[in-house]
DNA sequence: TCATATGTTGAATTTTGATTCATATCATGA
DNA sequence: TCATGATATGAATCAAAATTCAACATATGA
Protein backbone atom coordinates (compact mmCIF):
# COMPACT_ATOMS: atom_id res chain seq x y z
CA UNK A 1 0.00 0.00 0.00
CA UNK A 2 1.22 3.50 -1.07
CA UNK A 3 -0.66 6.01 0.42
CA UNK A 4 -4.21 4.88 -0.47
CA UNK A 5 -3.81 2.55 -3.59
CA UNK A 6 -3.86 -0.97 -2.32
CA UNK A 7 -1.46 -3.59 -4.58
CA UNK A 8 -2.62 -6.18 -5.65
CA UNK A 9 -1.79 -8.56 -2.74
CA UNK A 10 -3.15 -6.39 -0.75
CA UNK A 11 -6.67 -6.91 -2.53
CA UNK A 12 -6.10 -10.14 -2.51
CA UNK A 13 -5.92 -10.50 1.31
CA UNK A 14 -9.13 -8.42 1.23
CA UNK A 15 -10.98 -10.67 -0.86
CA UNK A 16 -9.67 -13.75 0.57
CA UNK A 17 -10.72 -12.81 3.98
CA UNK A 18 -13.65 -11.67 3.30
CA UNK A 19 -14.90 -14.86 1.21
CA UNK A 20 -13.48 -16.34 4.70
CA UNK A 21 -16.10 -14.45 6.96
CA UNK A 22 -18.84 -14.96 3.93
CA UNK A 23 -18.39 -19.09 4.29
CA UNK A 24 -17.89 -18.65 7.84
CA UNK A 25 -21.14 -16.65 8.42
CA UNK A 26 -23.27 -18.97 6.40
CA UNK A 27 -22.44 -22.02 8.59
CA UNK A 28 -22.46 -19.80 11.86
CA UNK A 29 -26.32 -19.05 10.77
CA UNK A 30 -27.18 -22.10 10.04
CA UNK A 31 -25.61 -23.96 13.12
CA UNK A 32 -24.13 -21.70 15.56
CA UNK A 33 -20.53 -20.59 16.59
CA UNK A 34 -19.74 -23.95 18.56
CA UNK A 35 -21.38 -26.39 16.12
CA UNK A 36 -19.02 -25.37 13.58
CA UNK A 37 -15.25 -25.99 13.66
CA UNK A 38 -12.53 -24.23 12.07
CA UNK A 39 -12.02 -27.54 9.84
CA UNK A 40 -15.70 -27.20 8.55
CA UNK A 41 -15.31 -23.00 7.33
CA UNK A 42 -11.60 -24.13 6.32
CA UNK A 43 -13.00 -27.07 4.13
CA UNK A 44 -16.25 -24.91 2.71
CA UNK A 45 -13.54 -21.53 1.89
CA UNK A 46 -11.06 -23.76 0.86
CA UNK A 47 -8.60 -22.76 2.27
CA UNK A 48 -5.95 -24.77 4.87
CA UNK A 49 -6.87 -24.13 8.53
CA UNK A 50 -3.55 -23.10 9.17
CA UNK A 51 -4.35 -20.17 6.69
CA UNK A 52 -7.17 -18.84 8.85
CA UNK A 53 -4.95 -18.75 11.69
CA UNK A 54 -2.92 -16.21 8.83
CA UNK A 55 -6.29 -13.72 8.83
CA UNK A 56 -7.89 -14.45 12.30
CA UNK A 57 -6.01 -14.57 15.75
CA UNK A 58 -8.69 -16.88 16.43
CA UNK A 59 -11.98 -18.77 16.72
CA UNK A 60 -13.57 -16.11 18.42
CA UNK A 61 -11.94 -13.65 16.92
CA UNK A 62 -13.31 -14.69 13.26
CA UNK A 63 -16.63 -14.38 14.39
CA UNK A 64 -15.68 -10.96 16.11
CA UNK A 65 -15.25 -9.85 13.08
CA UNK A 66 -17.72 -11.18 10.89
CA UNK A 67 -20.32 -9.41 13.64
CA UNK A 68 -18.82 -6.35 14.21
CA UNK A 69 -18.31 -6.12 10.30
CA UNK A 70 -21.90 -6.95 9.32
CA UNK A 71 -23.55 -4.89 12.34
CA UNK A 72 -21.81 -1.68 10.77
CA UNK A 73 -23.97 -2.05 7.46
CA UNK A 74 -27.09 -2.87 9.37
CA UNK A 75 -26.77 0.08 11.56
CA UNK A 76 -25.58 2.23 8.75
CA UNK A 77 -28.07 1.62 6.91
CA UNK A 78 -31.32 1.83 9.56
CA UNK A 79 -29.26 5.46 10.25
CA UNK A 80 -29.43 6.74 6.89
CA UNK A 81 -33.16 6.04 6.56
CA UNK A 82 -34.04 8.16 9.63
CA UNK A 83 -32.05 10.81 8.57
CA UNK A 84 -34.13 10.78 5.44
CA UNK A 85 -35.95 14.03 3.97
CA UNK A 86 -39.12 14.09 5.74
CA UNK A 87 -42.06 14.15 8.35
CA UNK A 88 -41.96 11.93 11.28
CA UNK A 89 -43.93 9.48 9.67
CA UNK A 90 -42.17 9.15 6.17
CA UNK A 91 -38.94 8.64 8.16
CA UNK A 92 -40.54 5.86 10.26
CA UNK A 93 -41.87 4.18 7.29
CA UNK A 94 -38.35 4.86 5.68
CA UNK A 95 -36.77 2.93 8.60
CA UNK A 96 -39.02 -0.31 8.16
CA UNK A 97 -38.78 -0.04 4.64
CA UNK A 98 -34.55 -0.12 4.94
CA UNK A 99 -34.56 -2.53 7.97
CA UNK A 100 -36.54 -5.25 5.66
CA UNK A 101 -34.53 -4.76 2.60
CA UNK A 102 -31.25 -5.01 4.92
CA UNK A 103 -32.57 -8.11 6.52
CA UNK A 104 -33.51 -9.77 3.31
CA UNK A 105 -30.07 -8.99 1.97
CA UNK A 106 -28.33 -10.63 4.77
CA UNK A 107 -30.64 -13.14 6.28
CA UNK A 108 -27.61 -15.30 6.75
CA UNK A 109 -26.82 -12.61 9.64
CA UNK A 110 -30.10 -12.06 10.71
CA UNK A 111 -30.63 -14.83 12.95
CA UNK A 112 -27.19 -14.20 14.25
CA UNK A 113 -27.78 -10.44 14.74
CA UNK A 114 -30.81 -11.33 16.80
CA UNK A 115 -29.26 -13.39 18.89
CA UNK A 116 -26.52 -11.04 19.73
CA UNK A 117 -28.76 -8.06 20.15
CA UNK A 118 -31.85 -9.52 21.46
CA UNK A 119 -31.51 -12.90 22.74
CA UNK A 120 -28.24 -13.47 25.26
CA UNK A 121 -24.85 -13.45 24.08
CA UNK A 122 -22.97 -16.17 24.96
CA UNK A 123 -20.55 -17.10 22.30
CA UNK A 124 -18.04 -14.16 22.81
CA UNK A 125 -16.72 -14.04 26.25
CA UNK A 126 -17.05 -10.48 26.43
CA UNK A 127 -16.97 -7.86 23.92
CA UNK A 128 -19.97 -7.71 21.32
CA UNK A 129 -22.17 -6.01 24.52
CA UNK A 130 -19.41 -3.29 24.06
CA UNK A 131 -20.15 -2.90 20.36
CA UNK A 132 -22.83 -4.69 18.61
CA UNK A 133 -25.73 -3.82 21.03
CA UNK A 134 -24.29 -0.16 21.64
CA UNK A 135 -24.82 0.47 17.92
CA UNK A 136 -27.97 -0.79 18.43
CA UNK A 137 -29.09 1.79 21.79
CA UNK A 138 -27.91 4.27 19.65
CA UNK A 139 -30.01 3.33 16.38
CA UNK A 140 -33.45 2.76 19.22
CA UNK A 141 -32.50 6.11 20.54
CA UNK A 142 -32.54 7.86 17.36
CA UNK A 143 -35.88 6.35 16.36
CA UNK A 144 -37.30 7.28 19.62
CA UNK A 145 -36.00 10.80 18.75
CA UNK A 146 -38.32 10.60 15.62
CA UNK A 147 -41.34 9.64 17.74
CA UNK A 148 -40.29 12.26 20.40
CA UNK A 149 -40.38 14.83 17.36
CA UNK A 150 -43.79 13.63 16.48
CA UNK A 151 -45.09 13.72 19.74
CA UNK A 152 -44.06 17.67 20.35
CA UNK A 153 -45.54 18.57 16.93
CA UNK A 154 -48.69 16.70 18.11
CA UNK A 155 -48.64 14.73 15.41
CA UNK A 156 -48.41 11.11 17.68
CA UNK A 157 -49.86 10.66 21.27
CA UNK A 158 -47.87 11.60 24.43
CA UNK A 159 -46.08 7.82 24.77
CA UNK A 160 -42.77 7.87 25.99
CA UNK A 161 -40.74 7.82 22.75
CA UNK A 162 -38.34 5.20 23.85
CA UNK A 163 -41.19 2.87 24.61
CA UNK A 164 -42.55 3.28 20.99
CA UNK A 165 -39.31 3.05 19.57
CA UNK A 166 -38.76 -0.52 21.31
CA UNK A 167 -42.13 -1.67 20.63
CA UNK A 168 -42.36 -0.52 16.55
CA UNK A 169 -38.80 -2.48 17.24
CA UNK A 170 -40.58 -5.64 18.75
CA UNK A 171 -43.25 -5.81 16.28
CA UNK A 172 -40.71 -5.37 13.36
CA UNK A 173 -38.77 -8.52 14.79
CA UNK A 174 -41.52 -10.49 15.37
CA UNK A 175 -42.83 -9.81 11.80
CA UNK A 176 -39.76 -10.62 10.58
CA UNK A 177 -39.69 -14.46 12.64
CA UNK A 178 -42.74 -15.49 11.19
CA UNK A 179 -41.49 -14.15 7.65
CA UNK A 180 -38.30 -16.88 8.22
CA UNK A 181 -40.79 -19.51 9.50
CA UNK A 182 -43.66 -19.02 6.62
CA UNK A 183 -42.21 -17.00 3.85
CA UNK A 184 -45.09 -17.83 1.60
CA UNK A 185 -47.59 -17.09 4.07
CA UNK A 186 -46.20 -14.13 5.32
CA UNK A 187 -44.89 -11.95 3.26
CA UNK A 188 -42.76 -9.21 5.09
CA UNK A 189 -44.29 -6.43 4.17
CA UNK A 190 -43.74 -2.41 5.49
CA UNK A 191 -47.47 -1.55 5.12
CA UNK A 192 -48.74 -4.21 7.31
CA UNK A 193 -46.45 -3.40 10.24
CA UNK A 194 -47.10 -0.04 9.80
CA UNK A 195 -50.20 -0.22 9.92
CA UNK A 196 -50.53 -2.80 12.68
CA UNK A 197 -48.59 -0.45 14.58
CA UNK A 198 -50.44 2.81 13.99
CA UNK A 199 -54.28 2.49 12.96
CA UNK A 200 -56.39 1.82 16.26
CA UNK A 201 -57.21 -1.96 16.55
CA UNK A 202 -60.48 -1.45 17.66
CA UNK A 203 -63.48 -0.15 15.99
CA UNK A 204 -64.45 3.65 16.17
CA UNK A 205 -66.31 4.25 19.48
CA UNK A 206 -65.39 0.62 21.17
CA UNK A 207 -62.47 2.20 22.30
CA UNK A 208 -64.17 4.48 24.59
CA UNK A 209 -66.14 1.80 26.16
CA UNK A 210 -62.84 0.02 27.82
CA UNK A 211 -61.45 0.73 31.04
CA UNK A 212 -57.94 0.70 28.84
CA UNK A 213 -58.26 4.92 27.72
CA UNK A 214 -57.38 7.09 30.64
CA UNK B 1 -44.97 -46.34 43.03
CA UNK B 2 -48.03 -48.44 43.31
CA UNK B 3 -50.86 -47.15 41.70
CA UNK B 4 -50.49 -43.14 42.15
CA UNK B 5 -48.93 -42.99 44.89
CA UNK B 6 -44.93 -42.38 44.71
CA UNK B 7 -42.75 -44.13 47.36
CA UNK B 8 -40.28 -41.99 49.30
CA UNK B 9 -37.51 -43.46 46.80
CA UNK B 10 -38.89 -41.98 43.81
CA UNK B 11 -40.28 -38.66 45.61
CA UNK B 12 -36.10 -38.48 46.66
CA UNK B 13 -35.34 -39.33 42.55
CA UNK B 14 -37.89 -37.09 41.66
CA UNK B 15 -36.58 -34.15 43.86
CA UNK B 16 -32.78 -34.58 43.11
CA UNK B 17 -33.67 -34.94 39.62
CA UNK B 18 -35.57 -31.17 40.27
CA UNK B 19 -32.39 -30.25 41.81
CA UNK B 20 -30.22 -30.99 39.37
CA UNK B 21 -32.28 -29.49 36.06
CA UNK B 22 -32.91 -25.91 38.49
CA UNK B 23 -28.96 -25.97 38.72
CA UNK B 24 -28.42 -26.38 35.14
CA UNK B 25 -30.88 -23.63 34.56
CA UNK B 26 -29.14 -21.24 36.37
CA UNK B 27 -25.83 -21.80 34.98
CA UNK B 28 -27.14 -22.38 31.31
CA UNK B 29 -29.47 -19.22 31.51
CA UNK B 30 -25.99 -17.52 33.10
CA UNK B 31 -23.64 -18.68 30.53
CA UNK B 32 -24.77 -20.77 27.59
CA UNK B 33 -25.19 -23.76 27.20
CA UNK B 34 -21.95 -24.82 25.61
CA UNK B 35 -19.54 -22.57 28.74
CA UNK B 36 -21.15 -24.53 31.30
CA UNK B 37 -19.44 -27.82 31.74
CA UNK B 38 -21.03 -31.09 33.28
CA UNK B 39 -18.18 -30.73 35.56
CA UNK B 40 -20.09 -27.52 36.91
CA UNK B 41 -23.30 -28.25 37.54
CA UNK B 42 -22.41 -31.42 39.29
CA UNK B 43 -20.10 -29.26 41.77
CA UNK B 44 -23.03 -26.79 41.60
CA UNK B 45 -25.72 -29.22 42.05
CA UNK B 46 -23.23 -31.13 45.14
CA UNK B 47 -23.67 -34.51 42.91
CA UNK B 48 -20.46 -36.32 40.93
CA UNK B 49 -20.76 -35.94 36.87
CA UNK B 50 -21.03 -40.17 37.97
CA UNK B 51 -24.74 -39.43 39.11
CA UNK B 52 -25.60 -36.96 36.43
CA UNK B 53 -25.58 -39.67 33.69
CA UNK B 54 -28.14 -41.58 35.84
CA UNK B 55 -30.87 -38.87 35.46
CA UNK B 56 -30.08 -38.01 32.05
CA UNK B 57 -28.52 -40.03 29.44
CA UNK B 58 -26.14 -37.15 28.77
CA UNK B 59 -25.66 -33.21 28.38
CA UNK B 60 -28.12 -32.65 25.54
CA UNK B 61 -30.87 -34.76 27.22
CA UNK B 62 -30.27 -32.62 30.56
CA UNK B 63 -30.80 -29.45 28.75
CA UNK B 64 -34.08 -30.87 26.61
CA UNK B 65 -35.68 -32.25 29.67
CA UNK B 66 -35.06 -28.71 31.05
CA UNK B 67 -36.54 -26.82 28.21
CA UNK B 68 -39.35 -28.66 27.90
CA UNK B 69 -40.49 -29.26 31.66
CA UNK B 70 -40.34 -25.64 32.24
CA UNK B 71 -42.16 -24.70 28.64
CA UNK B 72 -44.74 -26.64 29.75
CA UNK B 73 -45.39 -24.43 33.11
CA UNK B 74 -45.16 -21.33 30.63
CA UNK B 75 -47.36 -22.88 28.36
CA UNK B 76 -49.72 -23.85 30.64
CA UNK B 77 -50.05 -20.08 32.48
CA UNK B 78 -50.64 -18.99 29.20
CA UNK B 79 -52.80 -20.86 27.76
CA UNK B 80 -54.86 -20.97 31.04
CA UNK B 81 -55.45 -16.87 31.01
CA UNK B 82 -56.69 -16.90 27.16
CA UNK B 83 -59.51 -19.80 28.41
CA UNK B 84 -60.02 -17.11 31.66
CA UNK B 85 -63.69 -15.98 31.14
CA UNK B 86 -64.38 -12.40 30.17
CA UNK B 87 -64.54 -10.43 26.71
CA UNK B 88 -61.60 -10.60 24.16
CA UNK B 89 -59.90 -7.72 25.52
CA UNK B 90 -60.21 -8.99 29.11
CA UNK B 91 -58.44 -12.27 27.79
CA UNK B 92 -55.98 -10.35 25.83
CA UNK B 93 -55.10 -8.46 29.16
CA UNK B 94 -55.30 -11.57 31.18
CA UNK B 95 -53.21 -12.78 28.99
CA UNK B 96 -50.28 -10.38 28.75
CA UNK B 97 -50.50 -10.58 33.08
CA UNK B 98 -50.20 -14.03 33.03
CA UNK B 99 -47.19 -13.86 30.69
CA UNK B 100 -45.35 -10.84 32.79
CA UNK B 101 -45.77 -13.10 35.92
CA UNK B 102 -44.72 -16.23 34.39
CA UNK B 103 -41.63 -14.70 33.15
CA UNK B 104 -40.58 -13.02 35.99
CA UNK B 105 -40.90 -16.02 38.25
CA UNK B 106 -38.79 -17.79 35.74
CA UNK B 107 -36.40 -15.36 35.00
CA UNK B 108 -33.27 -17.87 34.84
CA UNK B 109 -35.63 -19.45 31.87
CA UNK B 110 -36.83 -17.17 29.86
CA UNK B 111 -33.09 -15.77 28.30
CA UNK B 112 -32.98 -19.52 27.39
CA UNK B 113 -36.37 -19.63 26.13
CA UNK B 114 -36.43 -16.82 24.21
CA UNK B 115 -33.20 -18.02 22.61
CA UNK B 116 -35.25 -21.27 21.54
CA UNK B 117 -38.42 -19.73 20.42
CA UNK B 118 -37.77 -16.48 19.10
CA UNK B 119 -33.93 -16.73 18.25
CA UNK B 120 -31.88 -19.70 16.40
CA UNK B 121 -31.85 -23.17 18.64
CA UNK B 122 -28.26 -24.24 18.05
CA UNK B 123 -28.23 -25.92 21.65
CA UNK B 124 -29.63 -29.13 20.41
CA UNK B 125 -29.25 -30.67 17.40
CA UNK B 126 -32.71 -31.45 16.86
CA UNK B 127 -35.66 -31.91 18.52
CA UNK B 128 -36.99 -28.24 20.74
CA UNK B 129 -38.60 -27.64 17.31
CA UNK B 130 -41.25 -30.34 17.49
CA UNK B 131 -42.10 -29.56 21.02
CA UNK B 132 -41.51 -26.22 22.18
CA UNK B 133 -41.72 -24.38 19.18
CA UNK B 134 -45.24 -26.16 18.24
CA UNK B 135 -46.42 -25.44 21.80
CA UNK B 136 -45.10 -22.03 21.51
CA UNK B 137 -47.45 -21.94 17.89
CA UNK B 138 -50.61 -23.19 19.53
CA UNK B 139 -50.35 -20.53 21.78
CA UNK B 140 -49.78 -17.77 19.09
CA UNK B 141 -52.51 -19.53 17.06
CA UNK B 142 -54.64 -19.61 20.14
CA UNK B 143 -54.41 -15.78 20.92
CA UNK B 144 -54.59 -15.28 17.42
CA UNK B 145 -58.15 -16.95 17.79
CA UNK B 146 -59.33 -14.57 20.17
CA UNK B 147 -58.16 -11.55 18.00
CA UNK B 148 -60.44 -13.30 15.50
CA UNK B 149 -63.33 -13.30 17.80
CA UNK B 150 -63.12 -9.79 18.44
CA UNK B 151 -63.19 -8.99 14.92
CA UNK B 152 -66.33 -11.20 14.06
CA UNK B 153 -67.73 -9.10 16.91
CA UNK B 154 -66.36 -6.07 15.52
CA UNK B 155 -64.70 -5.14 18.41
CA UNK B 156 -61.47 -5.00 16.45
CA UNK B 157 -60.95 -3.92 13.37
CA UNK B 158 -59.95 -6.29 10.33
CA UNK B 159 -56.40 -7.34 10.86
CA UNK B 160 -55.13 -10.86 10.05
CA UNK B 161 -55.40 -12.01 13.72
CA UNK B 162 -52.84 -13.67 13.74
CA UNK B 163 -50.56 -11.22 12.54
CA UNK B 164 -52.34 -9.04 15.52
CA UNK B 165 -51.03 -12.27 17.58
CA UNK B 166 -47.79 -11.86 16.01
CA UNK B 167 -47.59 -8.35 16.74
CA UNK B 168 -48.62 -8.46 20.68
CA UNK B 169 -46.58 -10.96 21.56
CA UNK B 170 -43.52 -9.03 19.59
CA UNK B 171 -44.33 -5.98 21.77
CA UNK B 172 -44.59 -7.95 24.92
CA UNK B 173 -41.10 -9.67 24.27
CA UNK B 174 -39.71 -6.26 23.28
CA UNK B 175 -40.59 -4.27 26.64
CA UNK B 176 -39.67 -7.87 28.76
CA UNK B 177 -35.79 -7.40 26.89
CA UNK B 178 -36.04 -4.13 27.90
CA UNK B 179 -37.26 -4.24 31.23
CA UNK B 180 -34.58 -7.14 31.35
CA UNK B 181 -31.72 -4.06 30.48
CA UNK B 182 -32.68 -1.67 32.31
CA UNK B 183 -35.05 -2.77 35.09
CA UNK B 184 -35.72 0.17 37.12
CA UNK B 185 -36.13 2.75 33.84
CA UNK B 186 -38.25 0.02 32.19
CA UNK B 187 -40.87 -1.19 34.49
CA UNK B 188 -42.60 -4.20 32.72
CA UNK B 189 -46.26 -3.29 33.18
CA UNK B 190 -49.33 -4.87 30.83
CA UNK B 191 -51.07 -1.52 30.61
CA UNK B 192 -48.22 0.42 28.97
CA UNK B 193 -48.17 -2.98 26.47
CA UNK B 194 -51.73 -2.65 26.08
CA UNK B 195 -52.10 0.88 25.31
CA UNK B 196 -49.13 1.31 23.11
CA UNK B 197 -51.08 -2.02 21.00
CA UNK B 198 -54.52 -0.76 21.43
CA UNK B 199 -54.80 2.90 21.56
CA UNK B 200 -53.78 5.05 18.06
CA UNK B 201 -50.83 6.63 18.61
CA UNK B 202 -52.00 9.10 15.68
CA UNK B 203 -54.22 12.25 17.21
CA UNK B 204 -57.34 12.11 16.48
CA UNK B 205 -57.13 13.98 13.06
CA UNK B 206 -53.71 13.33 11.90
CA UNK B 207 -54.37 10.00 10.92
CA UNK B 208 -56.18 10.89 8.02
CA UNK B 209 -53.74 13.09 6.54
CA UNK B 210 -51.13 10.67 6.13
CA UNK B 211 -51.16 7.68 3.13
CA UNK B 212 -51.06 4.91 5.59
CA UNK B 213 -55.01 4.36 5.69
CA UNK B 214 -56.63 2.59 2.76
C1' DT C 1 -25.73 -59.02 61.74
C1' DC C 2 -25.06 -59.87 57.12
C1' DA C 3 -26.19 -60.32 52.09
C1' DT C 4 -28.10 -57.95 48.50
C1' DA C 5 -29.67 -54.34 46.00
C1' DT C 6 -29.51 -49.68 44.98
C1' DG C 7 -27.47 -45.40 44.62
C1' DT C 8 -23.06 -42.50 44.50
C1' DT C 9 -18.45 -41.43 43.47
C1' DG C 10 -14.61 -39.37 40.76
C1' DA C 11 -10.32 -40.95 38.48
C1' DA C 12 -9.49 -42.72 34.01
C1' DT C 13 -10.79 -42.88 29.23
C1' DT C 14 -12.35 -41.04 25.00
C1' DT C 15 -13.83 -37.61 22.02
C1' DT C 16 -13.79 -33.39 19.98
C1' DG C 17 -11.98 -29.62 18.13
C1' DA C 18 -8.81 -25.46 18.50
C1' DT C 19 -4.27 -24.21 17.61
C1' DT C 20 0.65 -24.80 16.09
C1' DC C 21 4.56 -25.27 13.14
C1' DA C 22 7.77 -27.81 10.17
C1' DT C 23 7.36 -28.41 5.41
C1' DA C 24 5.89 -27.48 0.71
C1' DT C 25 4.51 -24.22 -2.68
C1' DC C 26 4.57 -20.11 -5.04
C1' DA C 27 5.93 -15.39 -6.69
C1' DT C 28 9.38 -12.15 -7.54
C1' DG C 29 13.33 -10.16 -9.28
C1' DA C 30 18.37 -10.80 -10.08
C1' DT D 1 17.13 -20.17 -14.33
C1' DC D 2 17.74 -19.87 -9.58
C1' DA D 3 17.73 -17.87 -4.82
C1' DT D 4 14.94 -15.79 -1.52
C1' DG D 5 11.22 -14.39 0.92
C1' DA D 6 6.36 -14.69 1.42
C1' DT D 7 2.39 -17.56 1.76
C1' DA D 8 -0.28 -21.79 2.23
C1' DT D 9 -0.70 -26.43 3.95
C1' DG D 10 -2.52 -30.06 7.04
C1' DA D 11 -0.66 -33.69 10.08
C1' DA D 12 0.61 -33.47 14.76
C1' DT D 13 -0.11 -31.41 19.25
C1' DC D 14 -2.65 -29.96 23.05
C1' DA D 15 -6.56 -28.79 26.01
C1' DA D 16 -11.02 -29.06 27.45
C1' DA D 17 -14.90 -31.48 28.42
C1' DA D 18 -18.10 -35.44 27.83
C1' DT D 19 -18.75 -39.95 29.17
C1' DT D 20 -17.70 -44.44 31.45
C1' DC D 21 -17.17 -47.75 35.04
C1' DA D 22 -14.94 -50.25 38.77
C1' DA D 23 -14.97 -49.35 43.50
C1' DC D 24 -17.43 -47.51 47.38
C1' DA D 25 -21.39 -46.28 50.48
C1' DT D 26 -25.81 -46.79 52.16
C1' DA D 27 -30.37 -48.70 52.86
C1' DT D 28 -33.32 -52.73 53.21
C1' DG D 29 -35.06 -56.69 55.05
C1' DA D 30 -34.18 -61.59 56.17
Amino acid sequence: MKNGKPSRKERDYLRHRQEILQTALELFSQRGFHNVSMHEIATASEFAVGSLYKFFSNKEDLYRALMIDTSKVFHSSLMAALTTSGNELEKIRACVEARIKVFMENIDYVRLYLAETRGASFNIKAGLDSDIKIRYNVFLQKLANVFESGIRKKVFKKFDPYLLAVALDGISNAFLFEHFNNPDKHPFDASLILDIFFQQIYEKGEMEKCNLVK
